[in-house]
RNA sequence: GGGCUCGUGGUCUAGUGGUUAUGACGGGUGUCUCACACACACCAGGUCGCCGGUUCGAAUCCGGCCGAGCCCA
């Protein structure tokens, strides 16, 4: 027999002990097979090596886990695969920073001492991602392990980048892109963090060129940018402007330079922005860019900063030469003033895109970059999306994705740093051949020259990500892997990156494989602190899970994650309370199944089919079995469905206040033996069905708990973690009837005991007259009485006849069907009227509202009959309840 | 500027046309009632953002307004 379980739950006695033994028996490991079928596979997102997991890792761990263990305890050959990113720009920048704050200057940092630097933090941090996944308890497949720089998974990249190369869809071109001037690389759109900043609007003033001599004209532009002025080619109009419409073709100084600038008319000024001039700085501006291009008399380059925003080059005058952009700023802004070019200046509130990986501004910067056309595989995208074979969880993601693939442009995946995927493209500097190839060539096969040279340029990290589910199987190659868990079942990420990654894995998928990585997508929200900022590692407001794992436990802490803030939404959630919550609920359960313990009978077989109770059993045995078919099943769908919160609401309704509050508390005198050893042994059957059932639904959920109290319980099979899920018995609905009714009665006579400041070890007798045919049933199970006392802790329960006069004294409320009556115990015993009158006017309420829909004609004449029958119905029976209320109130006064 | 989402007791939240609007946290009162004070029992607290419409009937559907947030320019 197993050991008597500790009176309170120590996470530490037993969580890292399941870890090991689950490990050891190799349950995770997905089987081998080289068929597809029913499989179940699931890739976890793989974490940036730029620092540790954080709560939003946990909570879509935490999901995964729970689907990963639903679907193998359903017996379905499963897969949780398990990786890291290696994250290139950004994790070059974490450790950049960090050597910075170590004091160590990387000023003359070269691609090996990077790659040197870079391999040594990715080892630790691979090591404490590789602890926290563990300490969670998640149950993945390590033997399939993948990082991104692994030479397969490179392999994979590699032929990636070489089909979509020789297909044209890869090319290089010289592009306006961002450019971030500290870590001195081009970002994709994706990587530009819109930022909201406080500037200066400067109002300048272009003399006229042209003018008469003597009167002194001048066109006034506003810019936030003055410093690019030196780049400068023209100033633009808006053609309809009544204001300016005149200076067209007239030219105007340049200030602080000797150059002359033609104005111009286009329509893409903005009349009502500052004066409704434009500098026309085509190097340092997309827009302005368009504006030069669509007019062939201008120069469309100008460059005036280099790629670290210095300004330089010749347009620059020498005295500029080498300043920062910012100094620039100050510089040119003294200058114009002392100029008298400066006409005023106004704070000025706009949008500026910072970089996400070195947090400044972003300068928009015309350089020779890679691109992936991805136009062209937004259709097929879209296309599954609309038709139904690719779901979003919840759908409302699904306009977003519409919204994205509906306005791509063209990708940038070209990086200057040398953490990453080099670019496969090789250069003969003796004839010019150019190509990408998927083996390193030692010689041009063109010309047979020996000096290749290979492209200096590494990948967008997110080229190696949008092929994770299927490069993580062995793609390109046919690995068993690849046909017997492709394609992922479900992916459940953050929605943050529904762009960065969701949309193009799935365009990946259909560009390389001709079809989708996975048919749904469960989109997690985002976890926010008290102060409602986003948990990021930046703000660095997301504490370790270590820390809150060591604290609570992980079950307690998982628990917290999914309930009760829903985990689709997100939204504030504290640390504190929410593990807080997880342990409170996971204390209840623990304490439920220590008292089942002691109370089974030692030969006690373990649960197998559901006990039958029919008529003539305990109501609440019944109810409960009931009770626990209706969870089995709204568990099932709601996994089914992907509804983690309310699964996990389910289980925590049914086990706290079903089981715990009133059918452990109604069986507790069987349990002990009082009533007999077959009253005892009656109650255990039923108690362990449903606990031991309820520990496999939870399991999920609270892997290591259920599996320590399973084992202390009679149970079948070496782990809970294996073990067969739970399917529905059959329902009740008379025991569920009648236990709603035997509740109201307990809560009533609770209800009075409370009003009239009853001392809590009174036991008052009790009385009640049922009203109903269910009443009168539920009356006449004196089998029933014992656990009602019990319940309600009052001293007997005494069945009024339909004319017996209740006891003169005594407290009274009316039930849907009974009125019952509570015992005065002494002369000065206080009132109940107060409870009676509430509930008189509650029921009054209810009444005039029904009577008001019975007495409208139109109702009669248009509602279904149904709700006519019911409403009348009630009307009925409140106003009988009404009448009764108000009697008691009448023997009250007397 | 465009797109999307959300306004329900002090806070968070369930509820997508038909009983008396769900639960958690917080608050109050009482209890260490032989599993659990990480608990138990009871109580208080809501004009479901505002206005209009559709309907026999609206927290729920439609329109407008106000407010909050997110995403993309």
């Amino acid at each position: 027999m197993v050991e008597l379980l500790p009176p309170r739950l120590d996470p530490k006695t037993y969580e890292s002990r399941w870890q090991e033994a689950w490990e050891k028996a190799r349950l995770f490991q997905a089987p081998l097979r080289d068929a597809p079928g029913d499989h179940f596979t699931v890739v976890l997102p793989p974490p940036n090596l730029t620092g540790i997991l954080t709560l939003g890792h946990s909570l879509g761990g935490t999901c995964m886990d729970v689907l990963v263990r639903y679907h193998r305890m359903l017996g379905q050959p499963t897969l949780w695969l398990p990786g890291v990113d290696h994250a290139g720009l950004a994790t070059q920048m974490a450790v950049r920073r960090h050597l910075e704050s170590q004091g160590v200057s990387v000023a003359g940092y070269g691609p090996e001492d990077w790659n040197r630097a870079v391999e040594g933090w990715r080892v630790e941090k691979e090591h404490h991602i590789r602890r926290q996944l563990v300490a969670h308890g998640f149950s993945l497949d390590y033997s399939r392990y993948v990082y991104t720089r692994d030479p397969g998974y490179s392999r994979s990249v590699r032929h990636a980048f070489v089909q979509l190369y020789r297909e044209g869809r890869i090319y290089r071109a010289e592009r306006m892109v961002n450019w971030d001037p500290v870590a001195r690389t081009a970002l994709s759109d994706l990587e530009v963090v819109p930022t909201d900043v406080r500037g200066t609007l400067y109002y300048l003033r272009y003399p006229a060129a042209d003018g008469t001599p003597g009167r002194e004209e001048a066109l006034v532009v506003a810019t936030t940018r003055p410093e690019t002025l030196f780049g400068d080619v023209a100033v633009a109009v808006h053609p309809q402007d009544e204001r300016h419409r005149s200076w067209a073709g007239r030219s105007v100084h340049l200030p602080l330079t000797d150059r002359v600038l033609p104005v111009i008319l286009d329509e893409a000024v903005d009349p009502t922005f500052g004066n409704g001039a434009l500098k026309v700085t085509p190097s340092h501006d997309p827009a302005d860019l368009a504006i030069a291009q669509r007019h062939p008399e201008l120069p469309s380059r100008r460059d005036v900063l280099d790629e670290r925003a210095r300004l330089t080059g010749p347009f620059v005058p020498p005295s500029y030469q080498g300043l920062s952009r910012e100094e620039a700023r100050i510089r040119t802004v003294e200058a114009l003033r002392a100029g008298g070019f400066l006409v005023r200046e106004e704070p000025h509130d706009h949008r500026v895109g910072f970089s996400d990986r070195s947090e400044v501004p972003v300068e928009p910067r015309v350089s020779l970059q890679w691109f992936v056309d991805v136009r062209p595989m937004a259709g097929p995208a879209l296309a599954a999306e609309e038709q139904g074979a690719l779901t979003l969880v919840p759908e409302r993601w699904g306009k977003t994705y519409r919204h994205f693939l509906s306005h791509l442009e063209p990708w940038c995946i070209s990086r200057q740093v040398a953490w990453g995927h080099p670019i496969p493209v090789f250069t003969c500097p003796s004839c010019g051949w150019v190509d990408a190839c998927e083996e390193d060539p030692s010689i041009c096969p063109r010309c047979g020259g020996r000096s290749l040279v290979r492209d200096p340029d590494v990948l967008d990290t997110w080229f190696s990500s949008w092929l994770w589910p299927f490069a993580t199987l062995g793609w390109p190659q046919e690995t068993p892997d690849r046909k017997a868990y492709f394609p992922v079942s479900v992916l459940v990420t953050g929605s943050d990156i529904l762009f960065f990654w969701v949309a193009r894995m799935v365009m990946g998928a259909q560009t390389f494989l001709g079809e989708l990585p996975f048919p749904r997508v469960y989109l997690t929200g985002i976890l926010r602190d008290p102060e409602g900022r986003k948990l990021s590692k930046h703000l660095g407001n997301s504490p370790d899970p270590l820390e809150l794992i060591e604290r609570w436990g992980a079950d307690a802490f998982r628990f917290g994650l999914t309930f009760p803030l829903p985990v689709e939404e997100g939204g504030t959630w504290d640390p504190l309370k929410a593990s807080e919550g997880g342990r409170n609920f996971l204390t209840k359960v623990w304490n439920l199944v220590r008292l089942l313990q002691g109370s089974l009978p030692a030969d006690l077989p373990p649960p197998g089919r559901p006990p039958m109770r029919g008529e003539g059993s305990p109501l609440l045995d019944r109810w409960v079995l009931s009770r626990y078919s209706a969870t089995v099943r709204e568990v099932r769908e709601g996994l089914e469905g992907l509804r983690i919160t309310a699964t996990a609401a389910s289980l925590h309704h049914f086990l706290w206040h079903e089981v715990a509050d009133w059918w452990l508390e109604g069986a507790k005198a069987r349990l002990s033996g009082k009533e007999g050893e077959a009253a005892r042994r009656q109650a255990a059957e039923v108690g362990l069905h449903v606990v031991e059932g309820s520990l496999r639904l939870l399991h999920p959920f609270a892997p290591h708990m259920t599996e320590e109290l399973w084992h202390a319980l009679p149970h079948q099979g070496d782990f809970l973690a294996v073990a067969a899920y739970p399917t529905p018995g059959p329902s009740d609905p008379e025991a569920e009837e009648l236990v709603n009714e035997l509740r109201a009665w307990v809560e009533g006579f609770r209800t009075l005991r409370g009003e009239v400041h009853l001392p809590a070890g009174s036991r008052p007798p009790a009385y009640l007259r049922p009203r109903t045919a269910v009443g009168r049933s539920l009356a006449g199970r004196t089998e029933e009485h014992p656990g009602i006392v019990r319940l309600a802790r009052i001293a007997s329960l005494e069945v009024l006849s339909e004319k017996a006069a209740p006891p003169v004294d005594a407290f009274s409320l009316v039930t849907p069907e009974a009125e019952i009556y509570l015992g005065r115990p002494g002369p000065s015993g206080g009132s109940s009227e107060e409870a009676l009158r509430k509930e008189r006017d509650r029921v009054r309420e209810w009444l005039s509202q029904a009577e008001a829909r019975i007495a409208d004609p139109t109702f009669r004449g248009r509602a279904p009959p149904a709700v006519v029958a019911e409403t009348e119905g009630k009307v009925r029976e409140l106003s009988e309840r009404l009448r009764l209320l108000q009697s008691h109130l009448g023997d009250e006064r007397d």
